[in-house]
RNA sequence: GGCGACAUAGCCAAGUGGUAAGGCAGAGGUCUGCAAAACCUUUACCCCCAGUUCGAAUCUGGGUGUCGCCUCCA
């Protein structure tokens, strides 16, 4: 069995196959740090991160880089407003960035590159595509040719010919640097800087990188010439990864990528949410008003590539979906002790397979959330079988397997339950023979038709964490909530 | 104008040639004042029209619609 992913770069469905037999290198780019993440962020940190996840639990050793973008307009532009350096401003919102994250549960990279800590890498690059007639100087600026790499395009599927035909009428008069550039497609490598401006001496003058050159140096610099998986979100794919491939392919003769692989936008009442229409929820926001999970389970529950529109409805569903799961998970916390299991580890490698083999197929977690949701319907119903009858129908170690199983699946795609310690602590209260008092009390009372009181004692075991349940023939059953 | 993607139930969504996973919501039942849990049952002309095939949600052609990229974007 082998993964298969889709390559953005053939547009098709490929065999996954790996530079080295155990080991992935795993380049996200990350983002520009000059405000808040909004939700189309947490999905692409998200999913990349599963993804990771995922390719670990099938025995891979990835090494994952995402970097941050700390030198550009806009974080400079933020740092005049604030009358404060771009640096103070990239680091406050990285910081939030982390605290996103981890709120989001979406686990580190294994390094966070920055482009104010890449310069050298980048100078070089710049030099050496100079050096390859890839790059030309022009009035401390430097710039790549495209015409001179005559695989531009590929990636978007695009031609230098039918870029110039849409364009036309608008690049020219917009764009500052078209003066100096020999071609309007060409792009900047490297910017003079402009008095008042964090700058970097180099070759060319004091200046700064231009935003697509970290990325190649910082690939090159931390995963090497080739890496296996390059991801970000699909806006990226022209002109950024383009021109990241113009520019390592250029100097490298090699592929920069063997895959390319692109998340699809996250949308707001159909449109996409975007820092430019404003209509963005940042993720500080968004929990506020959800859970982590819930926003994991919405975020899983569509294919990667597809966009997905988040609405109040669609949160709350996913809210309902995830404690479903949750108390699929909570299971073996709950029953184990009663049902005897030991310590061993078991899986249930039917499951593990089912789900594999579907999450192998293009990262369709989607389709494997499909088999933990039933797998934790299963347990939940033998979970009441237990409570209402004290049996179960399934044999305990098969239970426990199943637990098992469902707890690692769903770990690798970051779901995690833990029984509410409160509820724990409150259950500690009552004697069982307290209980039967209060329920036999309540009874009588029933008999008698003062259904107040009978809701009166209900509602005092519920707020004790004891949860009565009325069946047929007088019955009254009662459990802990725990 | 160029390039690309998508269209499956009330909502979300998987499925890429063998007769429609899953989640949410709804209805009915086990069921008995209220309440809750669980289980069972139930809810799809797969956007339209042609074609290929024994067989199409799936492949091909043509429509229609929605969205993305072509400017900073995750």
């Amino acid at each position: 069995m082998s993964i298969t992913v889709y390559n953005t770069l053939s547009r098709q469905k490929e065999a996954f196959s790996p530079i080295e037999t155990d080991k992935i290198r795993m380049y996200c780019c990350g983002m520009t740090v000059y405000d808040y993440c909004h939700i189309g962020h947490a999905r692409t940190c998200l999913i990349w991160d599963v993804v990771r996840s995922y390719l670990q639990w099938r025995g891979y050793q990835v090494n994952y880089i995402q970097n941050f973008t700390d030198i550009d307009d806009k974080i400079l532009n933020r740092a005049r407003q604030e009358n404060t350096t771009m640096e103070a401003v990239s680091e406050r919102f990285i910081a939030a960035y982390f605290e996103d994250m981890a709120n989001l549960g979406v686990k580190k990279a294994d390094a966070y590159p920055r482009a104010t800590h890449s310069l050298d890498g980048i100078k070089r690059l710049v030099y050496e595509l100079e050096q390859k007639g890839f790059a030309y100087p022009s009035e401390g600026d430097v710039y790549y040719s495209v015409r001179n790499f005559p695989d531009y395009g590929k990636l978007s599927g695009r031609k230098l010919e039918d870029l110039q035909v849409g364009a036309s009428g608008r690049v020219e008069v917009e764009d500052p640097e078209a003066a100096k550039k020999k071609y309007p497609f060409d792009f900047a490598l490297w910017k003079a800087s402009k008095p008042g401006e964090p700058s970097w001496e180099s070759n060319w003058g004091a200046g700064r990188p231009g935003w697509h050159i970290e990325c190649s140096a910082m690939v090159r610099e931390r995963l090497g010439e080739t890496i296996d998986f390059h991801v970000g979100g699909s806006d990226l794919i022209f002109p950024h990864h383009e021109n990241e491939i113009a520019q390592s392919e250029a100097v490298t003769g090699k592929p920069l990528a063997n895959y390319w692989l692109h998340n699809g936008m996250v949308k707001v009442g159909g449109e996409k949410m975007s820092k430019s229409l404003g209509n963005f929820t940042t993720i500080r926001d968004l929990l506020a008003k959800f859970e982590p999970e819930a926003v994991r389970l919405f975020i899983l529950q569509a294919h990667y590539r597809k966009p997905i529109d988040f609405t109040d409805e669609a949160l709350q569903a996913a809210t309902n979906g995830w404690h479903t799961l949750r108390q699929g998970l909570l299971f073996g916390q709950q029953y184990g002790a009663k049902l005897n299991w030991d310590k061993e580890l078991n899986f249930d490698k039917n499951i593990a397979l089912e789900f594999e083999k579907v999450v192998d197929e293009d990262f369709n977690f989607s389709g494997g959330l499909a088999v933990l949701f039933e797998v934790a319907k299963n347990l939940i119903k033998e979970g009441n079988i237990l409570v209402h009858q004290g049996k179960t129908e399934t044999l305990s170690n098969e239970l426990q397997k199943q637990w098992q199983t469902l707890v690692k699946l769903a770990e690798v795609l970051g779901f995690e339950a833990k029984i509410d310690q409160e509820v724990k602590i409150s259950n500690n209260g009552l004697t069982d023979e307290a209980i039967e008092t209060l329920i036999s009390r309540r009874s009588e009372a029933k008999k008698a038709k003062n259904f107040a009181e009978a809701d009166r004692i209900r509602n005092e075991l519920q707020s004790q964490g004891i949860n009565l349940i009325d069946q047929s023939g007088g019955v009254t059953k009662w459990h802990r909530n725990s």
